[in-house]
DNA sequence: CACGGCATGTAACAGGTTACATGATTAT
DNA sequence: ATAATCATGTAACCTGTTACATGCCGTG
């Protein structure tokens, strides 16, 4: 249940309003953290009934009023808590790996050509990735705020993953061809 | 939704029951997929309803009896069709990366705490999976059956992404101690 | 005038988690 | 005695997804 954290992280950064979180989370954080508006504005009720969060009403002329949110010092105390309490292992649920035992199973073919396909797309996210790593490393260092900084982390584990996800698809399309497997 | 499917293809190897599909979540298959009884027969409910899977009840002495399923021909197309689709991009959620960008604003101390646990508990992993993977490799090719090779293939991604793990928490601890970034 | 962006939400449903419930056998 | 293993399930709840709803603004 971490959704709740993450809201409460971005708003330890800086004050926003619930459409504003919505489009961090699809836009630079999207390959690390997904949520919709609809899930995003039930928790965002949430917190405000618990006291973590508070907003001023901000109308403005000719667009609809907005709720720009806050972090409280309650809330500041709940992220502290969890950030001190031990992390729960991620529980992987990876559909590929399913689709790798089903086809072997029932259908080499499409396994191959599915194989093929995410190939491709993974290809792309890596691309991806590298471009906005150039983007991260040609600022000099100093310049970089705190917060870019843990940005650069987070983009770091995705290409790490990436290229590890990169490595596995090779191995797998070579047992697919020749029936061999690395060791 | 690939809890239905993943049930088909453990019943495309062999007919089960239940309860040994549930084992084997979690135990061999544990780290690459979970699922706890009660989803599983919920599941396995709605594939009887629609035809997928049917099975035998066998009443055992001084025991309470057991359904063993099987899977139809009508679920091993719909496994099929399955396999040919497009596999949608798995979307990562990370506690731990909300827990970096959370602690450098509240509480750099525990978050360097909290690294150095998370960096013990992959090692451990690490360690079980190379045992699993030279246990593996410990009998001749031939041997293994075309599932036990699948499975050799998942373990495998296993270490791949535990080691970009592990290369990924040195990065972010040497950060947390000096500061400085690896580039 | 249609479409995308800003800005907020409700409602229904699907999928996953936790707690509760039963009952026999075998091992400590 | 107590706990663990086999074997099945129900009920309530929480989280995530999809569809629907409103209304103004600026751009093509």
């Amino acid at each position: 249940m971490a959704l709740r954290e993450a809201i409460l992280t971005v708003l330890a950064h800086r004050s926003m309003t619930g459409y504003e979180i919505s489009r961090s989370f699809d836009q630079v954080l999207s390959h690390f953290w997904k949520a919709s508006h609809q899930q995003i504005y039930r928790e965002l009720a949430a917190l405000s009934r618990d006291g973590r969060v508070r907003f001023e009403v901000a109308p403005q002329p000719g667009k609809p009023d907005k709720k720009i949110y806050d972090i409280t010092e309650a809330g500041r105390e709940e992220l502290r808590q969890w950030v001190a309490a031990p992390t729960d292992p991620p529980h992987p649920r990876n559909d590929l790996l399913v689709k790798l035992m089903a086809g072997l199973l029932v259908d080499k073919p499409a396994l191959r050509r599915e194989i093929a396909r995410v190939s491709g797309e993974t290809a792309a996210v890596m691309a991806q990735f590298q471009a906005m790593r150039r983007e991260c490393l040609s600022r000099p260092f100093e310049s970089l705020s705190e917060y870019d900084r843990a940005l650069y982390l987070v983009l770091r584990r995705g290409l790490l993953l990436v290229a590890a996800q990169t490595e596995w698809l090779a191995e797998v399309s070579e047992f697919l061809e020749s029936g061999r497997l690395q060791s």
